[in-house]
DNA sequence: CATGAAAATTTTATGCTTGAAATATGTTCT
DNA sequence: AGAACATATTTCAAGCATAAAATTTTCATG
């Protein structure tokens, strides 16, 4: 899985830092961690005292409003990537909020698929216009000029292993 | 908050794609949330059938490594930016596994300090040496020479209002 | 058409995570 | 000492997340 481990030469640097390219990913790694949960933190706080919700709700609602027509339950959980029963408990709860519907599929009585109702739509649109200047916000110490470059970079991470179209 | 927001000038590209700042700041951040929920699931599921361990349970472990003295509870949480509660239960499993031990703290009956068992010791040092290999064989994807570049920009993200040294 | 495999979803058990309330101890000030 | 405030931790309720088992329905094939 990692033939590199074996050829490690444990350079350090002038501060005593280890400067072999795993370390240097590794350190790489905490800090796109540190990133992602410091604007995973401060969404969901947000989220929570201006509308009341929750991000993996605001995810479902998102992969919704893009598709009119709905997606079944086994869509959205691949879609987002998350278990089946985990979309089964926050569907739920968003049907009992009224902002989804379950409808179900002709000829196949096994599936259903899921709608935001017009409720939901609304909902949705004003949520990711604050989520948006949210983001702006959050990200605005990256020079615009950037960030082209560091999407490639990200999507080479994502990339691997799982055949992910966005 | 974002007073960017009404200055939108909603250009698009050729492929009809919003080229404003605000927009590609959003696929950014899609972007870096991907990244990571996708090393961090692969992590998971290595750490799972592994070691029969989780991520949440080598943080702890990997913070006391550093600290052979051992770190009160609060610290841990401070340290691991997670609710007090959160490590209280995470703590209590790996009590219960034998490689971490509770101290109560001289002079001061509330506090105790945290520290890991040699046992513990021993099981963190294996667990550490594959994580590294784990992470970079994940991240193999992006050019050793733009990692120090790459981590630089990510701590423009993570600095914004969370005073966080490294 | 019966039977067994495959597919869609839910259920279950367990653990992580938060925010808020509760408990217990320590500190300060009068 | 006593009151009031602060600190350290745990408990609680709710939700998110997974993997694995169970349920229901469909489909293929003999």
């Amino acid at each position: 899985m990692s033939e590199n481990l074996a050829a490690q030469s444990d350079k350090t640097d002038a501060n005593g830092k280890d400067t072999s390219a795993s370390k240097a990913r590794l350190r790489l790694w905490l800090k796109l961690l540190k990133a992602t949960k410091h604007v995973e933190a401060e969404l969901r706080e947000n989220f929570r005292t201006g509308f009341d919700t929750t991000l993996p709700r605001f995810d479902v609602m998102a992969a919704l409003y893009r598709i009119e027509s709905g997606l079944k339950m086994s869509e959205l959980s691949s879609v987002l990537r998350v278990s089946n029963g985990n979309v089964t408990g926050i569907v739920d709860r968003l049907v009992d909020d009224g902002v989804l519907v379950r409808v179900p599929v002709d000829n196949d009585r096994r599936a259903t698929t899921v709608r935001l109702t017009k409720a939901g739509r609304e909902q949705f649109e004003t949520m990711a216009a604050s989520h948006e200047g949210w983001i702006d916000s959050l990200l605005d110490g990256i020079d615009a000029a950037e960030v082209p470059h560091l999407s490639e970079q990200l999507e080479c991470i994502a990339r691997k292993s799982t055949k992910g179209e966005d």
